[in-house]
DNA sequence: ATTACTTGTAAAATCAAAAGTTACAGATAT
DNA sequence: ATATCTGTAACTTTTGATTTTACAAGTAAT
């Protein structure tokens, strides 16, 4: 299947919604940035909006972070648009009456929930703040660079 | 697209090959196991025999691991299976023209990259002879709570 | 209150990575 | 010789995701 962007892309919603947020911000200008339609950004949107990541009002471009980037971390983001999905994807569907096959997802799921914690936690230490402020930086890095 | 159980399916195999190694081990009698097609089992054993894990001999149902299961962990089946895979996925295709669009990937790309490499330190810390005794005490529990 | 612009959704179309299938050349072993 | 396998290539199917199309309904300014 085709690979979800939309971790990422809420990620970049966030954080443009933050740095911007003295423009009109329409989901057309949205996604210019992304390079995406209007329609994949207001649906993003819709998702942040129902984890409470965001409020937005119908009719109006104005959307506006619920809480201050400091308190949004990536692990938010990243459950808000990916829910309880498998990060390491366990086979389901394997004979019940093998030795192997029928224990094999409750060992390996047990490990995989292991290293999907472990990767969690790290967005939990990551908040949208951390994420803004890395790319003023970079963008300034870039600027000198081109002097 | 499709969830890849590559992975998954490959430590079954190794896991497989391991405790049934006295028998006559065809790709079918795997395929059995997994619940899917030889051909599968084949081309993922192809995967793990260029990675150095498994010998194999054409013609013959003979597959054997190449290292002990205590010396093959979690990761060795990762990497051979799902190489440079990125963990979280990367909008490649934002506006480089943008403050926002032009940082974001290197940024959030760098964060999914320590979130990736802790998860796979715990893959790293688990060995195939850790999934098989698992396996086999989970098999014994099973069995001892039908009585 | 009309006009232009928006959001919020639903529904359908398209895409692409992966599994599944078919086919077959070539190795092995009895 | 015969039966059974492996190893691959080529093609088809599946399916989660994005993209597109369409439209009802809210907002704001003239």
């Amino acid at each position: 299947m085709r690979v979800s962007t939309r971790f990422s892309d809420s990620v970049h919603i966030l954080a443009f919604i933050e740095i911007y947020q003295d423009q009109r911000l329409s989901s057309e200008l949205i996604a210019n940035s992304i390079e995406t339609s209007p329609v994949v950004v207001r649906r993003l949107m819709s998702t942040l909006r129902e984890s409470g990541l965001i409020a937005t009002k119908k009719g109006t471009a104005e959307p506006k972070l619920s809480k201050s980037p400091h308190e949004i971390t990536l692990l938010d983001v990243y459950l808000a648009t990916e829910r309880a999905k498998q990060l390491f994807t366990l086979d389901t569907n394997t004979n019940p009456d093998c030795i192997v096959g029928g224990n094999i997802q409750k060992v390996l799921g047990s490990y995989y929930e292991d290293a999907k914690m472990a990767a969690l936690r790290k967005f939990n230490n990551v908040s949208l703040q951390d994420i803004i402020e890395t790319i003023l930086v970079e963008q300034k890095a870039k600027e000198h660079n081109v002097q």
